[in-house]
RNA sequence: GCGCUCUUAGCUCAGCAGGAUAGAGCAACAGCCUUCUAAGCUGUGGGUCGGGCGUUCGAAUCGCCCAGAGCGCGCCA
């Protein structure tokens, strides 16, 4: 494994550390914040000047004098009340560069201690639609999938269906007025039941609005969706098979959402696959003691006497099982069957005290031994008013809906078919190269969007910000990458190779220092389980890149040693764009069409 | 009532394991296409970091108080 810049000069100030008796602790360096004075500032000489009980600049001196024998730092200086300014030298930087260029893995390390990582995002209902409230959990979910699959750790993804509560009841009792004669709901039926209803998802979901509305409304409609959930949930044979249809029916719907998206999961399982451990979960928590009765219902209490919470409410005073329980359940088989080390759940953050409790129980019923339970809460996506999105109707704008839109806005400035019929051989072959390339353009114009958000932040939804591609954008990202192949093609053809990297101007060098960083910024991620951070980064890269290339020209350079060099930190440019496209689940078109 | 989160440029947001001149994008304004894709680049203007007090050599960042906004709190999921 080669070294990243940082790695490198790290070293180098613990070394020099250790030499003068100072604690190495304090021996890093980050990105300068003053890049018109460095490349890099160390700021341990302030923290040690405390502990010392020395002048910070007496330290920061010091050790500015030792590194002043190394060859690597073209300038050492020290300043204000006791930063060390340190910038690399070009020869450095280059070598840096050669070694990322070379390395498959783009200089990124992996983890040494691999773990089985679960996760559990994207959370869609039975009947109900996805809307935009869905794109956050499935974006960032996928995004952070890719990532602790890039770093090496075994990454098992989960859908975790919502197909099992009263919901379910309250459906299928609307489907029994609809059509009281169909075989389903007769008791005594115990097989034979019809291979399909005549139903597709959007009539699913209007069928969960009118239950909805009616157990609402009226008192008898809600007990009669108690009973069937009830019923249904104890394994009633006609409520099962018509349950069954429900969820295929959804689950297609919602696997085409997710596809589109390019959002993908290892296992489609739901709240349904943990209702047998549920009693299992309810004999652990009687033979530990943890649990009680109180008004009827299966409990278990939480926090300190002194500092209740509300309790985890195993089961409801009429038998039936809460989410509260399934969760726990799940866990249960998550370790037990997929041998988890870390469960990470992406949801909304106002389910932050759920997961609280859910953790505090597993941990009271001794199910997480060394496993680590995580809940990241990401804010709501929410319209002008600051409340959860609706559209005007009223009504949650659908994630087909958005995606749409966005599709539509690309068109615009795609050329047609027959525009470029005669680079494709075809008006076919055009069309389809076209359609795919509005489809990327447009996912990632809403994936970046959300993406480059803050996770825990909330996000005002601008309908526009979707179809917008100019500035902090997926498709600015997309375009430099493009703009770099269009080089590469063109270097190709004239059989002009790339070479050995040489830094001759200052976009040069800013675009290396820049590239530089992927590692850190890799496992900045990871730790924060923050996309944005790569989002940003991304975003800042391109950017970089667009002044390099607009600064001074790649293949009519002064010599052909700087065409090649250039060429080389152009495809590394891209290399990494790319990567880091693809861990925000965002794809790279080769060619970007334009009118 | 108890608890959690937020308040930074006209708008949308970064920055917050304290550090040197608070950054982006959009919008506004002024430039740049006979040269590698202008979905681009260069530049200009725009901020008492909600208010106050405190800790510190140093606070947008940490603590306390106040104001405003949002959210969550035993049988919905």
């Amino acid at each position: 494994m080669t070294q990243t810049l940082e790695q490198k000069i790290n070293k180098k100030l613990e070394q020099t550390f250790e030499k003068l008796s100072l604690n190495p602790q304090y021996a890093t360096v980050k990105t300068s914040d003053r890049p018109d004075l460095s490349d890099f500032q160390c700021n341990g000489a302030l923290a040690l000047a405390k502990s010392e009980r020395k002048n910070p600049r007496e330290i920061a001196s010091q050790i500015a004098a030792e590194l002043e024998q190394d060859s690597s730092f073209s300038k050492i200086s020290v300043d204000g009340p006791g930063f060390i300014n340190l910038s690399v030298s070009d020869k450095l930087l280059s070598d840096v560069m050669e070694d990322m260029s070379q390395d498959e893995r783009l200089g990124c390390e992996k983890t040494n201690t691999p773990k089985t990582v679960v996760l559990d995002f994207g959370a869609p209902n039975v009947a109900k639609d996805m809307h935009v409230g869905h794109l956050r959990s499935a974006v960032i979910g996928e995004s952070i999938q890719r990532l602790e699959r890039f770093i090496g750790n075994k990454v098992i993804s989960d859908t975790h269906l919502g197909d099992w509560g009263t919901p379910m009841g309250m459906i299928i009792s609307e489907i029994m007025l609809a059509h009281p004669e169909w075989p389903f709901f007769d008791d005594d039926k115990k097989d034979g039941f019809p291979d399909s209803i005549p139903y597709a998802v959007e009539d699913l979901t209007e069928i969960y609005k009118a239950a909805n509305a009616r157990c609402k409304e009226d008192e008898a409609a809600r007990q009669q969706a108690r009973i069937i959930t009830a019923k249904f949930q104890d394994g009633h044979p006609g409520y099962r098979a018509l349950w069954q249809h429900l969820r295929r029916i959804s689950v297609d719907a919602v696997k085409k959402n997710f596809d589109a998206l390019d959002v993908h999961f290892d296992l489609w399982l739901g709240e349904s696959d943990a209702h047998e451990t549920c009693y299992k979960i309810m004999d652990l928590a009687q033979e530990k003691g943890a649990s009680e009765k109180d008004d009827g219902a299966v409990i278990i209490r939480l926090g300190e006497s002194n500092k209740p919470k509300p309790p985890v409410i195993l089961q409801k005073t009429d038998g039936g099982f809460t989410y509260h329980i399934t969760d726990i359940a799940t866990i249960k088989m998550r370790v037990d069957d997929l041998h988890a080390d870390e469960i990470i759940y992406f949801t909304d953050k106002r389910q932050a005290l759920h997961f609280e409790q859910v953790f505090e129980a597993a941990e009271k019923l001794g199910l997480v031994k060394d496993v680590k339970l995580q809940h990241i809460g990401f804010g709501t996506v929410n319209g002008p008013d600051g409340k959860p999105f609706k559209t005007r109707d009223g009504g949650v704008m659908k994630l087909e809906a958005l995606i749409d839109l966005s599709k539509e806005k690309v068109k615009e400035s795609v050329p047609t078919a027959e525009d470029v019929a005669k680079d494709f051989g075809s008006v076919e072959e055009a069309q389809k190269y076209i359609d795919n390339l509005v489809d990327e353009i447009a996912i990632a114009a809403i994936k970046f969007q959300d993406l480059k958000n803050n996770t825990a932040s909330g996000y005002i939804f601008e309908v526009d910000d979707f179809a917008k591609f100019d500035g902090k954008t997926g498709p600015y990202i997309q375009y430099a990458i493009a703009r770099i192949n269009s080089i590469m093609r063109k270097a190709a053809t004239a059989n002009i190779k790339e070479g050995s990297i040489t830094i001759t101007t200052k976009e040069e060098r800013d675009l290396a220092l820049k590239l530089a960083q992927l590692n850190t910024i890799i496992w900045r991620t990871h730790n924060d389980k923050e996309p944005s951070i790569i989002s940003d980064y991304a975003y800042t890269l391109a950017q970089t890149f667009s002044t390099f290339y607009n600064a001074a020209s790649i293949m009519n350079a002064e010599s052909p040693e700087i065409v090649s060099s250039r060429l080389r930190l152009a495809r590394l440019t891209r290399d990494v764009l790319k990567l880091l496209l693809y861990l925000l689940g965002i794809k790279a078109p080769e060619v970007m069409l334009k009118k």
